[in-house]
RNA sequence: GGACAGUUGGGUGAGUUGGCUGAAACCACACCCCUGCUAAGGGUGCGUACUCGAAAGGGUACCGAGGGUUCGAAUCCCUCACUGUCCGCCA
């Protein structure tokens, strides 16, 4: 959630930074009114109760003393009554607002570029160079299809449209990658952690998927439980609520986990091959950290993605986000992208972001500052998408007879 | 899934014949004093959020969640969630 005691004071600042993210400004007009409405209401009804529980107090001294009580009895109840109706306008304001403040997304950073779509997203810079095939290069489910690694018809036999199932050296593949990733990351400071899969809506309400997105979800019928579209949500939310020694931050956590998404509003993009799937497994990256850590932490996150990629022969590049082009939640995003030869193009394969204090202030995470209690930064990033990782190896290794080398780097995860 | 018990501040844990309790005590933590060497003692502070105030200091809400009774509820009633134990079931 954004700070509405900022939007309060610099709201041209705050309308700009919205706008640069596509906002509609009426939204933010209605807020700064109805903010200014809640404190007014609020207060009114706390002095209306004061005034109440004062005089609720010699009401039991009147009582001991064997004094009359009708005529403080008749005060009390007309206050009581006063502040109840009070305190219920004041409530049904506070939950209009709440409403409203949900979907308005985060503030991006100054460096963010303005733009409207991806296409005006920046590239940063490439890193490895794409081979030169001396044939063309088969896309993935091509090479798919000849190794009989993915059986796309009995994926969606077994669920339904945009499910697959992987198998042979695949299966395998998919195995080793998580492990490597897994290792990978813990040499870099983060933590391993295997959380639910399954999150209520609270731990969704506080990592910004709820409620605006909720049509993008797979919800459990007749429990208050989601499948996790990413595993930032369970990671993220380890500490709802919570307020951490600053001496413990940054918390680095890293999770393999399957991730589970509608694609509402995807129809007809990538219906071939495993790039746009109902499910598919990713390792996560999840920092919690003091705000002063948070441009550092991101950039150790990106190099991390971006090693890992390297290590692995795959020719990637950085794309910085533009502002309409950036999630809900994030202030800040490097895509890494890597190359696809068979698509003859770069696709995304992790997005690496700052979420400010964004998340930090729905999810109640904050930390000791001294006396104060301050919220944190959260970041988080994908090291890496698993199903894309092996898409970019299919196509990047294969050989023109369709057959698909491994990695050096995945050698000692196979080989066992 | 069934039966019983429980759910209080960072932790342990009082308080459940309604008002003196937003909450004892202890631990942890922070600062100070004493002392000095890898101890101990003394003092003070210490829940969260919003809000008024320059500050000192006030106000309101929160004792698992929501609702109810009452002038007044952590304390009484209802619903739900969770935890524990026993039974059932099971990877």
């Amino acid at each position: 959630m954004i700070d509405l005691k900022y939007l309060e004071k610099n709201f041209d600042e705050a309308s700009a930074k919205l706008a640069k993210k596509g906002v509609d400004l009426t939204i933010l007009d209605e807020l700064k009114v109805q903010f200014a409405m809640l404190k007014e209401a609020k207060q009114s009804f706390e002095d209306k109760r004061a005034m109440q529980k004062s005089l609720s107090k010699e009401f039991g001294a009147y009582k001991a003393q064997g004094k009359d009580i009708t005529e403080l009895k008749y005060k009390l109840d007309k206050l009581k009554e006063a502040a109840t109706l009070l305190e219920q306008k004041a409530n049904s304001i506070e939950d209009e607002l709440a409403k409203k403040a949900l979907v308005i997304p985060n503030f991006p950073y100054d460096v963010v570029p303005n733009g409207e779509s991806e296409d005006d997203n920046i590239e940063i810079k490439k890193i490895l160079t794409p081979q030169e095939f001396n044939f063309t290069p088969k896309e993935h489910w091509e090479l798919a299809e000849i190794n009989s690694w993915i059986d796309f018809t009995r994926g969606v036999k077994l669920a339904k449209s945009r499910f697959a199932l992987l198998q042979n050296r695949a299966a395998k593949l998919e195995r080793a990658l998580i492990n490597f990733f897994l290792d990978k990351n813990t040499k870099a400071g983060f933590n391993e952690v295997s959380p639910p899969i399954l999150n209520n809506s609270k731990m969704l309400q506080g990592t910004g998927q709820l409620p605006k997105f909720e049509d993008d979800l797979f919800k459990i019928e007749g429990e208050d439980l989601y499948l996790i579209p990413t595993a930032e949500v369970p990671l993220t939310n380890i500490f709802n609520d919570e307020i951490l020694q600053d001496s413990e931050l940054p918390v680095l956590l890293t999770a393999a986990t399957p991730c589970f998404r509608k694609e509402a509003g995807s129809a007809g993009r990538d219906t071939r091959g495993i790039i746009r799937q109902h499910q598919f497994d990713k390792v996560e990256m999840v920092a919690i950290v003091k705000p002063e850590q948070s441009d550092e932490i991101f950039e150790m996150m990106v190099k991390n993605a971006s090693d890992i990629l390297t290590e692995l022969g795959l020719p990637h590049r950085l794309v910085e986000l533009c502002g309409g082009d950036l999630g809900f939640s994030a202030a800040r995003t490097i895509d890494l992208e890597v190359w696809l030869p068979g698509q003859n193009q770069y696709r995304e394969i992790s997005s690496v972001s700052i979420m400010s204090d964004f998340q930090a202030r729905r999810a109640k995470i904050r930390y000791k500052d001294g006396k104060k209690n301050l919220l944190t930064h959260t970041l988080n990033g994908s090291a890496l998408a698993v199903g894309r990782t092996i898409v970019a190896i299919m196509e990047n290794y294969q050989q023109e007879d369709g057959t698909i080398e491994t990695p050096e780097a995945l050698k000692p995860y196979l080989n066992r």
